[in-house]
DNA sequence: TATATGTCTGGGAGCGCTACCAGAATTATT
DNA sequence: AATAATTCTGGTAGCGCTCCCAGACATATA
């Protein structure tokens, strides 16, 4: 197809190939009517520069790479992170950059991938998740001059631009909805405690608790996975300690945990009620309907693109922390409406 | 970081550009003690040769496209695309390949990447998803010379490289296990009938029918989409037809059939008997597991790379069809195990 | 009319590689 | 020892763009 140069259009249309560059780039200072001329054989030839030679040349390749690290294993169990994604892809294609995706499974993928990401010239920007403690990555990634923005608060996070929602308050807002509900013993399925996201989940579920005058209970507590069987695990080992509402760190956990419930013999929310965390479509789908946090998450992907393109575009300017609204969506699995009747 | 050139590592290495370019891409005619000292000049340096000028003056770029058109709405709704993605995403670090997602929302999305995708030089080969009857895309990209495969039956599969299952051979058997274990009024929810997908999988169901002298009944055959929630709304409608068993093209859609039957206060498998496809997770994991048909869907996604990546290294051959087999995975909500205590 | 200011256009250098060619150095063959 | 074959190395010409500069042309200002 197009095998066509940018001198090809020239001769065809008559001008130099530095005015088809112009008119190619938007660019001003090229009179209307070879503007017109020069877009016009272009159209008929169905003619697209080659990108290689214009990202050498012009030192920018309009591809965003999304760096997913291997120890964010559930990105395929969990929806969250196709949403998230979905979400990336969308604002790139809206500001015309491509979106290289750099999917890790395992630590020594990224040893491979690191090369391809870091070479000059080949990425724009890298939109990397927060990954767990001790995870080299991110560091390795800044210390790069590549523009670079976190989704998920990192764990140096000083100097590092990145995008997260408000997981201490969004939690503490869940948990305190159970304890003005009047449940006394709420237990909480955390995420994998060596991510940011779970202990700042933890940490809103902690806080919500003392704000209320509820004791702490370690018994209480119980480490998940993110995984709806990391759920389900955790609910087997809770319900010894017989609590009567649960703050699950995700909707896909929180059901998981249900489904122990269920299989126990016991009601939600009537034996034990229920909030999650996401506010996935499955949310509103599960029996009973699950009270939940709703995350923004492709705003959440948009937005960070946004911030990244501004960084590529713009140059680096002190790094900036955005932080994004988080909702309490109250369905049944609380037991909010049950209260309600009852009173 | 690494920005040096060839010239660069050539001067610090005492040898010619042309020797270093040598002992990067691995060809002979370098003397075994330059390879070495060049080798260590390029790993003190941290050196990576810039892959735009490596792509522009050897016309390869060593990135394969994934390409999802809109129609396939439900990326982020069904887990089959996410794991799909991954064993490309895998198969494409495996092979040294830079993976490009190329996602689209909307048909006007596909205008806007359709000339990203097809610029000559960019992109090695792409991989598409098989779409909707109607769907240009892959027909717009076949006739660029770029080197295609197309993940599920295209509708036009002449000429044309695809990988698929047999779908309609792995329906067959689902209903088949169905039929063998006494059910008459066995239903089907199938996929947007606009599909290669839904149309054999419905071919499969027919078929069966036929095979074990059951009559087609237009009642017991409702259309989803591959959601839970279009799985939920296509069994309320066929709920009145009364059937004792439902095939579901997607274990997403078996689920979400489920629910209704819960719901109307009947049973799994004894009052209306289900067979999924797909075996997500989510199968094993659903109450009561449900037996599906088996995809290797990471595996599909890896095949697909590799002969796409065969077809850019190799050349065009005549075009190749793929296709994998599939199993059926008898777990609970068939009745099956039922059935045989019962016997 | 002469000069300044602004608009338009083409030429040429260069981005950092690969690939080809010619010649030097080394080894094998007569 | 002379020649042929092979291994090794550097020089050079692109790949197809962008970007800068100089000059042509058009319009505004004195």
């Amino acid at each position: 197809m197009s095998d066509l140069t940018l001198d090809d259009i020239a001769e065809k249309s008559g001008v130099s190939r530095s005015t088809v560059s112009r008119v190619i780039n938007g660019q001003p200072y090229v009179r209307k009517d070879v503007r017109e001329r020069v877009l016009k054989v272009i159209q008929e030839t169905g003619f697209h520069p080659n990108l290689a030679a214009r990202a050498l040349a012009s030192q920018r390749s309009w591809m965003i790479g999304l760096v997913l690290p291997s120890s964010v294993s559930s990105f395929f169990a969990d929806p969250y992170f196709p949403r998230l994604t979905q979400g990336i892809a969308r604002a790139c294609n809206q500001h015309n950059y491509t979106l290289g995706l750099f999917l890790m499974d395992t630590p020594e993928d990224e040893e491979k991938i690191f090369p391809r990401v870091s070479r000059k010239g080949f990425l724009d920007g890298v939109l990397v998740q927060s990954g767990r403690i001790g995870d080299q990555l991110i560091e390795r990634l800044v210390k790069l001059t590549i523009p670079i923005v976190v989704a998920g608060r990192p764990f140096h996070d000083d100097d590092v631009s990145y995008i997260d929602v408000d997981n201490v308050k969004a939690a503490f807002e869940a948990v305190s909805h159970l304890a003005r509900l009047g449940y006394r013993r709420i237990g909480a399925i955390t995420g994998n405690i060596n991510s940011t996201v779970s202990l700042d989940r933890k940490e809103g579920y902690l806080r919500a608790l003392l704000g209320h005058g509820l004791a702490v209970n370690k018994a209480l507590i119980v480490e998940g996975d993110f995984t709806e069987v990391g759920g389900y695990l955790a609910m087997r080992q809770l319900l010894s300690a017989k609590p009567d509402a649960v703050f699950a760190a995700s909707d896909v956990m929180a059901l998981g945990a249900m489904r122990v419930v269920r299989e126990a013999g016991l009601r939600v929310p009537e034996d034990i009620a229920f909030v999650g965390f996401d506010d996935l479509p499955l949310a509103s789908l599960s029996d009973p309907p699950l009270t939940t946090i709703h995350q923004p998450i492709s705003e959440f992907g948009e937005k960070a693109i946004e911030i990244l393109i501004d960084l590529i575009e713009n140059g680096i300017m002190p790094a900036r922390q955005t932080i994004m609204d988080t909702k309490l969506v109250v369905r049944e699995s609380c037991g909010a409406t049950h209260k309600m009747v009852l009173e």
